[in-house]
DNA sequence: CGCGCACTTGATAAATGTCAATCTTTGTGG
DNA sequence: CCACAAAGATTGACATTTATCAAGTGCGCG
């Protein structure tokens, strides 16, 4: 689980394919030529790579350009506790910003593909392009929203309203980054992350998904879940979905 | 549950009792004069006041100036979460820039004060005052680190350790930001609230906290807690506390 | 081929929830 | 000043959910 990741060369944010959807907000010529000049290079991982690690210092923040990750946390006899996934589009390490020590971790599920941003140049974002520093903002806002909903999930959610609040979550939020809408879309996680970030055992955790996969509503493939019915999983947790208008892509 | 809250005139922010603490940055004169004229009232409400509505749409920001808060959000059936408490100097209502939405609710747990801000003028922060503007950046992504932790203790922690953990968090928090630090600080919730935060029974939390009060860790009062001992209780816990250095107050 | 990892499953244990009373404190009205 | 109501806290008995333990299956890969 902790293979070195590699630095390759920079590709322009101005040919960013993630740009293009409908999702991303547009950025002005401006915008866009700094965001390119903040971008200092590129972080390929394979699956499994930490990219940022509890306790440790890093000068960088990141945005996940392609593939799958999620962050964590450990308590020291080991619980793990996942806290969010990453789908492409996403910024993270700006919690690093509070005090420089990261305090929770961050690795990949599938090769992925990183931007690597400078976190000291993000005074010199605020300084020149308000409207990038008001997106930070809005960025981080959002991340908050989820941790919210995913609170209330673990804090009062039953097993299945869980399972199936989880499993619409990411599928949307992958659904909203996908170019084409795939055939099938598979997320690459095994049942120990399910459990993980339920807060439940993997036992209980196995009975549960597989509940859902007998009311055909999921099916569960090697390392990998394919959702067959989001509305129906929304309705059992409850929960009305993303409200998803165009966001900035830093 | 639901008193109407009443707004009253303006107090200068140059003479805020609370930037006056060690806790608080150092603002310049220019920043200050901004802050000052960011704020547009006060809102003062009595114990059990709704400030903030999930569902509603608000033009405000709010930064708690005296009293105590929480946020928190609730399904259908009317099982609540508690996400997170509000102590002085706690801007809340950022969340609903995302889509002018609110996604939780505020509700008061004393008689608070809160400065009111007009969350269509933020854009002018961040284009005239770049280090505000990263210091709500700063703030968001403090909140976001809360709420890893809470996540990770509801989602991993035993009843024990979660409830230990609340505790000396909130404590915690509060001691930060009393300029005289008091012989004893009541946090003013009940059973019901430590409850709804732990993802608890309201009859498992009191034997939990029951357990606490044996090992006079903790004494409890009428809807109110006193901690006797922090450290204890961080121990049991696995936290090492709020790494804290002087933070933006806006 | 055999090992490791993910996934499954049944039996049992432990944690937590629910129900139903009781008790205490506080506030209110007579 | 007392009676009473309401809210919060407490407790025991019991039900349900979830965890743990222990085996097994199947598959990919060296």
């Amino acid at each position: 689980m902790n293979r070195t990741p590699s630095t390759t060369r920079q590709v322009a944010c101005e040919q960013c394919p993630l740009r293009a959807l409908p999702h991303f907000r547009n950025f002005t010529d401006t915008e866009l030529k700094f965001v390119s000049s903040f971008k200092t290079g590129e972080l390929v991982a394979e699956a499994g790579a930490v990219i940022l690690s509890e306790g440790a210092h890093s000068a960088h923040l990141f945005t996940l350009l392609s593939g799958w990750a999620f962050r964590y946390k450990t308590l020291e006899d080991g619980r793990r506790q996942i806290l969010n996934y990453l789908v492409p589009g996403d910024l993270v390490g700006l919690q690093g910003s509070v005090l420089g020590e990261m305090e929770h971790s961050v690795e990949t599920l599938a090769p992925s593909a990183f931007c690597i941003f400078q976190r000291s140049r993000l005074p010199q974002l605020f300084r020149n392009h308000p409207g990038l520093g008001f997106d930070v903002t809005w960025l981080a806002s959002r991340e908050e929203r989820m941790l919210d909903e995913n609170l209330l999930s673990v804090g009062r959610r039953t097993a299945l309203e869980r399972a199936s609040y989880l499993l619409a979550f990411i599928h949307e939020r992958a659904r909203s980054v996908l170019a084409p809408p795939p055939a099938r879309l598979l997320i690459p996680i095994t049942q120990q992350h399910v459990a993980d970030t339920l807060g439940l055992s993997i036992v209980h955790t196995n009975k549960t998904l597989r509940k859902l996969a007998a009311r055909n509503l999921i099916k569960w493939h090697d390392r990998a879940c394919e959702v067959l019915d989001v509305e129906e999983l929304k309705a059992i947790a409850g929960w009305d979905g993303l409200p998803e208008g165009p966001r900035p892509l830093i």
